[in-house]
DNA sequence: TATGAATGAGGTTTCATTCAT
DNA sequence: GATGAATGAAACCTCATTCAT
């Protein structure tokens, strides 16, 4: 219930903007039950982020686990990643200025950082070429976000589409490195 | 005087949390003061852009203006900008746990936010494959800003290595896409 | 029960800073249990002055209504307030600062308040030399308390030293009054 | 002017129950003013006791530090807080049912703390009895809270008659333990 | 222009108390 | 009787902003 109420108010002005109070306003409760359940803002998002590791993480992770090529870890962290926001898109965020607004719920942002790691592993394994997999894992989760917030905006939004561009992109991106070598 | 100190403490805390006292206190004036020369905190970020445009964003536009290929674009545009950001790098960004704190300081938005009509008019020429200028976009924009973080993190930051890498990830990955046609 | 509670509580941290939640979390009961019993704050305090009525009040009082000198009077009085006091020593007091906090947990209070009748009774019958009572049992009072709050601080805690010690004060001391003189 | 209020309403009210909001409302500012010169209760409350050391407290030390005997050791204390204690007569303090409220004003609590101190030395000098100074500190603190509690109430205060009563109840009642001895 | 005390709306938090189960 | 989620008044505190000097 407050959980929902705070996921919504997140997605709609990003975590800094949020007050407890818009979360309350978000729900049909009294101020002091948000202090029965949570002791502060922080503490509702870290259990966000807690439900989350029930959610998209585990698909990302088991996406990843069995990937045998680059091919295959790539478009399914992005298809996992696309399809997941497709389908929580949340109200369509409110415009404020130009001021960048970040995609970042907690399941979001769970969600990829462990990419990073994951990434280190596919290169020492000799999936990945040898590139810097900070700089890789940047990239990735960049463009993860920014696509992700074209998907929350348009109408017709096209998790598969994306999937594809960002997936044609990486792969063949990657190409362009020295050879894989394992680790 | 007031507006760098404004671009200090926004790079460190991010705009939302940013407070006028905060700003205030960066500088050697009374409070007051700052309404002498901003009547909001909302006018500095607008002052704090505006100045912008006579830095990066010519850096960028111009960059990108003669460039006669793919190749160029993407290169100028990621040199550009990390350049300016490894330049530019404010005090170690305050860890705040992992919460994406996204490194928006107005001169970083408004470098970037001409990068998608730059993008078309680019695609309409010729000069690259005929893919969905705003997913191409994202994709940049996203990468840019994710490896910018790296960057004002990292000690020994690698402008020219982060430049490289980025580049060649998007000029081996377009080649992916079918031949660039002019509009 | 919930009474036994309240005095641990009401004895550690005074009754302006106890909360009717403080006394509820010293207890295995649930928060509106308490009000099955006692109607609010001030009730459980008021309770608890009733059941000191049969406690500490009849010890006191008994012991001066068979007074026949001014040395049984007052060595009664302290006697059985500091063998009271170090028998019901609740837990070790939180120390808070230097703030003074007044151990007046309501058996203490109660036990105190009757003094002054009883001297200015004991001063008409001629037991007492003829002082101003009300300053008289303000001196054995505050004595009284200050000498309880060590008592409650100190491991080896000596009542019958305590008494000894403040009775041969106040016994020497009024000895310096012109002579009693029976009302 | 924040400090005059806060002096009245914990005179009033005692430490524990007043609220800050308490203090503003004896003021003629806002709310928000409080914070530009205390972050807290207790931060004002600190400030009156850093402002009494340059009043009550001298004047005790002083009148003790020439005291040669116990006669004038005792006298001076209970003559300088019972003037000064009439001299600050704040309102008449609320009756608050008959809950003990203390007089426990910064100024009154620093006026005394050190007296145990003293006591200790006047006793290694030879100058009082050899007795607990723990406890004749507490049975003196103790007399003059209480005393000046009823001089707070009484509209004739006698601070003088006070005085010679406390003083002679004191020196007459030492008279009884063992003769000095100097350390 | 510079100052900084003052403002007050609004966010944060606590807590006594109620009430449906 | 017991429960504990919910309430809402009221305390606590921050901060953008004003204004007299």
């Amino acid at each position: 219930m407050i959980l929902d109420a705070a996921r919504r108010v997140f997605a709609q002005l990003g975590y800094g903007p949020t007050t407890v109070r818009d979360i309350i306003r978000a729900t049909p409760l009294a101020s002091g039950t948000f202090y029965n359940y949570f002791r502060s803002k922080d503490e509702v998002f870290q259990a966000m982020r807690d439900e989350a590791a029930l959610t998209l993480r585990p698909l990302l992770r088991e996406a990843r686990a069995n990937a045998e090529t680059a091919a295959v870890f790539v478009s399914a962290t992005f298809e996992a990643f696309f399809s997941y926001v497709v389908a929580n898109r949340g109200n369509p965020a409110v415009a404020r200025g130009d001021i960048h607004v970040r995609v970042d719920t907690p399941e979001i942002l769970a969600g990829l950082t462990e990419l990073r790691a994951d990434l280190e592993r596919a290169i020492a394994r000799g999936i990945f070429p040898p590139v810097d997999p900070e700089l890789l894992a940047a990239s990735m989760i960049g463009t993860a976000f920014e696509i992700a917030e074209i998907l929350q905006r348009r109408e017709a939004a096209g998790a598969e589409e994306a999937a594809r561009f960002a997936t044609t992109l990486f792969l063949s991106g990657l190409s362009a490195f020295p050879k894989p070598v394992a680790g």
